[in-house]
DNA sequence: GATGAATGAGGTTTCATTCAT
DNA sequence: TATGAATGAAACCTCATTCAT
């Protein structure tokens, strides 16, 4: 164990390198230069590694795309009510957006430098992940505890709204992670509107 | 008039192209080979018209960001509560996103593009245009109408939600754009759960 | 007359700002955009005072190349003994190297520049204006008023020398020209060795 | 050894390519382009080994002016009076001229290619060099056995009399090139004023 | 496991030049 | 006289990639 995270090995310092920079700068705005340099090693190195620059990216797709859907369909499971299950599944997504922040930058900007098959299997199980919540939300409305007009639309919201933790969330803010969560939850669970009126 | 939407001149038409292009590929990943091939121009006129490709894009994003605002100030300023300011707010964002969907792509997600001083110009053009969404927000905490913890949180979570609809909305979709814009806004006003609730 | 020089007209002015250039950054090194700029015009104006590049370049080299011998062949001529017409011909030419220092610099530098034909005509007028000096070196050799083994080296160094005045010399130095133009006379014919020992 | 000069190494074989090809054209009308070809290589591999063509040319400028202090400083502090200093000194200036005539033609005429902090670099390192002439010179001016007005002129006259080797040697002259250096010395001393009037 | 040397395609940019107006 | 718009070649440089060692 190389440190915190665990790198064990040269491979997983790439892909660490490999996802910092293309978080910072995109696939394109990445070379594969700044990678090597950033590791301490030649950049004909990294080919034994990973066969290609796309391969690099698939695999943190891969890898990201899984672990995120591996730690929010448990949660939902888990969970008794539609109302219930909705917050655990945004609760989950978000810490896993914030936690693994570059990761899911990555994941969710680069899709467009994906090419060929690998865009069409990452796509696929983007897609199957989006399904877990559109399916929580289509129940809600059928149980009639949610209310909205268009399941794509709410869960198209409910997605970029919850991603776009990893874009503007700061491990060093001064607000913890649990209590974004929360607060995600809430606001699109009831919204910003005070909740006073409801009781009255 | 050389097309529908208006185009007088090539400096507008290599804009356009631009814009097309990077939204599909981002700025890294579209070349003024691309650029020029689209509006059948040597690469070398480019520059005939913009000095070089990150002016080109600066363009894009000065533009848009203050077209931006004067779409979205005049109708919060018009409106009455804090409540129609804010609803009025979000429609107009979101109106903007999609009217202008791929130039609103542009700017939302190349800003790392940027370098020096274009992107600090930009950035804090961006800046000064969620201080109108905050500004209402506090107003709304004040009052009572509008509840939340933290209103870094809630301006964030509001503006990468209707944000989005670039993303996905397609404007050959089957929902109407003022239908989006409707939702978004009751969404974020009272979320998703089903009002019977309150009443009881 | 627009200046003290007396340009008259902007073909003229174009000359000089092409002359000024190239003298500073060489004939590769200077683009036409620069000389327009310097004379504030656009580049595709130039074309109508001079069809291209390279003739314009014919052109300051032309001129500097004939004025240089107009000025400095009449003393020669007109002066007494060998010693003197040397002495008269080496104060001409630096004098002429002072007065149009950037004008020679250009013509001495640039004739690898030239192309084709062009590069013929001037290293013709060049080698002409070479002889001048030659052959009074020579004269003097058999009068036995000179002493060198050969006259090419000796030809070469006092060219050398002495075109050297336009690398170096500026107007706003302490020594007037007319002593710069004594001392290289003086260093040429008599060496840096004090004379005393030869009274002795 | 791969050639006559003994070039080990490319990158050795591509800086003596660009300084054939700096000599013949100039900096700027030198491209990389042609250098690659003139190594056999793609132009990319250039930058193997140079990180850019300005780069390249201060490799020139470096090597040429410390080899050539260190090829005249020694005979000059080795000899004994005044007189033998200077012509020793002069002596191994031409000697290097002559013998590294493109290295010296390159860096004498291409200082104004150079770019920022490489100018001021080798600009100081020409200066100290030519104090070496000059401080011999003064010091004969003092001893009473050199005689010149100004002794800037004087270093001037001689540091371009002699550079001017570079330009019109050619190593397959019928000049031998330790007569060439002798004359020059000589010339330098004494002038071309035949010295019988001396012993008169 | 890692590197040094080389490649070839392609990137942005600049250049001299043209030509209708 | 002078310009605005466009060109096509070529400049410097960077990139991902390969392969023998």
């Amino acid at each position: 164990m190389a440190n915190r995270h665990g790198a064990r090995n040269t491979e997983e310092l790439i892909y660490r390198a490999a996802v910092g920079l293309m978080a910072a700068r995109g696939y394109h705005g990445t070379t594969l230069r700044d990678v090597a340099r950033a590791v301490s090693l030649q950049m004909s190195s990294i080919y034994y590694y990973f066969p290609s620059k796309q391969e690099l990216l698939l695999a943190v797709m891969r890898r990201t795309t899984r672990d995120l859907r591996a730690a929010v369909e448990p949660p939902i499971s888990a969970a008794g009510s539609v109302r219930e299950r909705l917050g655990a599944g945004i609760r989950a997504h978000v810490l896993f957006h914030a936690d693994r922040r570059l990761e899911t930058l990555v994941t969710d900007s680069e899709i467009r430098a994906l090419e060929g098959e690998g865009r069409e299997e990452i796509t696929a199980l983007r897609d199957a992940y989006g399904d877990l919540f559109r399916e929580v939300l289509e129940t809600g409305l059928q149980e009639g505890v949610f209310s909205f007009e268009d399941s794509h639309v709410a869960t198209n919201a409910l997605m970029t709204m919850c991603a776009g933790v990893a874009v503007w969330y700061r491990p060093d803010g001064h607000t913890s992670l649990s209590r974004i969560a929360d607060q995600l939850t809430h606001l699109y669970l009831d919204g910003v509107t005070a909740s006073p009126p409801r009781q009255a």
